[in-house]
DNA sequence: TTGAAAAGATGACAATTATCATGTATATAT
DNA sequence: ATATATACATGATAATTGTCATCTTTTCAA
């Protein structure tokens, strides 16, 4: 007696965001009926760089940034992942461990999709390959656009960058917060920086009232100011 | 009365090194029979950032360089496409204008593929699906890896690790330079610098003897030394 | 609740890198 | 062959960013 319970993949509104959706009933049941659930909380790991992952994270709840140990010893964020996305594909679809490693940033709830139900439904149903070809087409613009402003802006640049960014992806509070609530070494972390430079920075944006903070939550003031900051001046 | 010539994609040894090996014969003669042979003269654009593509380019000879433009007018390479890459595809699969422009570094000889086909393929046979995706994932890592070296190494390292690059892909020639020359600027945008840093570290590593000049050809010529500097001695 | 540990903040200084100026060499077209 | 543009080179200087040291605040577990 089949119930219409949201743990089945076939009713999971995530599935909306994300390839899923161009799978057929049947493939879907086989995922449903193979994926694990899991919870993760804050700061724990999802898999680490070098990991090698027998199947793929689909994020149901809360947000994960994907980074990449530098020789220096420095992770450099190369992504955020939320509500939808997918994680591991990559390395699941190359058949190589994974280049990354995922922490939670918040909370989270995730379901783990088994590789074999994905690998068999990418050989098979063309729709689902394209789907996930236009995914990973997408985080290819934005891994190009990233390098170039990587190189070409100044931190002051990137961090104010970031906070639109921030904005636009994950919204503001009430009280006009930034809805995700990252640390600082976070955040010289996705900008390329030192942990101190970033702190400089967004001190000294404070101190000019484009921003606000309580305690390490950031809230944008003065957006039109942010974004003559990203222009250079 | 057809001849076995190598103008027809089903004998194209450039077939070898990407997508459309996973074509069917059928699939393959249709490419062959609409995609257009074209040559280009170094210093000639292929494609602009920003225009529609209807195709994409596939690399029978010479060497091209993808790059975006950033706000403050400099250029930023941000790969380089050498014999049977592809250039074009992201564009092509998403619909999207392209966010990248194509300059030769060489003459070069493409062909041209209509989207037509390459769409059709890609919707109906999963293998040429998985194959691009495949392609596309290695593209995706890479962009990571440019990320990281981006954002934590220094121009030093940079433009070392570009050298031991450009020969690792490229080769040297019989006298030990670089097979690939590139102009200063060229290599000030690949690693994301001023051109007068460029030039000035190509300077001291000359100086150094870790490599050697002639006119703008480039040689290694300790490759340890170059190792070191890429780990930041 | 308290005391250690982690995160945030800031100064001082050094290192890296960009910018501007100018000069030399090299290539290219007439 | 010569002019002219382009690429290469280098100095001087300024701006940016990183590093190290120290202090304060916040967080969290015992």
């Amino acid at each position: 007696m089949e119930k219409d319970e949201p743990s089945r993949c076939e009713n999971c509104i995530i599935r909306q965001f994300n390839s899923l959706r161009a799978m057929s009933k049947d493939e879907l049941k086989k995922v449903s009926d193979s994926k694990i659930t899991k919870t993760v909380k804050k700061g724990e790991a999802i898999f680490e760089e070098g990991d090698k992952l027998d199947g793929v994270f689909c994020v149901r709840n809360g947000i994960s940034k994907l980074s990449k140990l530098s020789a220096n010893g420095k992770d450099q964020i190369v992504k955020l992942a939320s509500k939808g996305e997918v994680m591991g594909q990559r390395s699941v679809i190359v058949e190589e461990s994974t280049n990354l490693s995922a922490v939670a940033l918040s909370d989270m709830e995730l379901c783990f999709i088994p590789k074999d139900s994905i690998v068999h439904t990418l050989n098979s149903n063309p729709d689902f390959a394209v789907e996930v070809l236009r995914h990973m087409a997408h985080d290819l613009k934005e891994a190009d656009d990233v390098i170039v402003n990587m190189s070409q802006k100044t931190v002051k640049q990137r961090i104010a960058e970031a906070f639109i960014y921030l904005k636009n992806n994950y919204g503001e509070d009430a009280q006009g917060f930034l809805n995700l609530t990252l640390s600082r070494e976070d955040i010289a972390n996705i900008v390329g920086t030192a942990t101190e430079s970033a702190i400089r920075i967004i001190s000294e944006f404070k101190k000019k009232g484009v921003i606000k903070t309580s305690g390490k939550k950031i809230g944008i003031v003065n957006e039109k100011m942010i974004l003559d900051l990203i222009e250079g001046f």
